[in-house]
DNA sequence: TATATTTACACCTTAAAGGGTATAAAAATG
DNA sequence: CATTTTTATACCCTTTAAGGTGTAAATATA
C-alpha cells in the first residue's frame, strides 16, 4: 500500500473533499492533490499531518524489491 | 521503530559511516545527519533514497495515537 | 443531457530544504 | 593519554516545495 492510494482510499472512506481533508490536516490543498497523485518530493511533516488523522504516521515499510544489504 | 532510529541502527549494522552512507545514497552528508537526528520536514524522495538501500521504502503505518477518524 | 461539484493544471511569490565547505566536538583506537 | 576517525554545528548559496489564486477538465447528480 503506498502513501498515494492509501490517503486517496482513506480520504474516501471517511467521506471528505481534498478541500476537506486539506483543512482538517492543516495543509494547502494543492498538497493533498500533489500526494495523492503521487508527487514523491514532498515533505515529511506535512505528509505526517495528513496520515496523523487516519491515526497513521510515515514508517519503513519493506519493500519486494532489489536490497543492497 | 521510526525513521530515526531505522537508518542509524541499520547504518552502524553495515558499519558504514555517514559520508558513506550518504555517498551510496546520493545524498548529501548534511541530509544524513538531519535524518538520524530526528529532523521532520525531510523530503520524502531522499528518505526513499535512503531507505532503498536497505531494501526499504516510505509507507503508512500504524500509530498508537488518537484516531480522528 | 444540463448543472453542480469535485479534481487537475498553471502562474507567481515566499520560505526553507539541501548541498558544499569549514570548524568544533565527540568517540574510537593505538 | 595522544591521535585518528567519526559526528555535529554554522555559514552561504541554489533550488524547489508549498500556498494562494484563477481556470479548465472531469466527475457526479438532477
Amino acid at each position: 500500500m503506498n502513501l498515494t492510494s492509501f490517503v486517496k482510499e482513506r480520504r474516501k472512506a471517511v467521506k471528505l473533499t481534498q478541500p476537506e481533508l486539506a483543512e482538517k490536516a492543516g495543509v494547502g490543498l494543492r498538497f493533498i492533490r500533489e500526494l495523492e497523485q503521487g508527487k514523491q518530493s514532498l515533505r515529511l511533516d506535512k505528509v505526517n499531518q495528513v496520515l496523523q488523522l487516519f491515526g497513521y504516521e510515515v514508517g519503513a515499510v519493506q519493500n519486494k524489491l532489489n536490497q543492497n544489504f
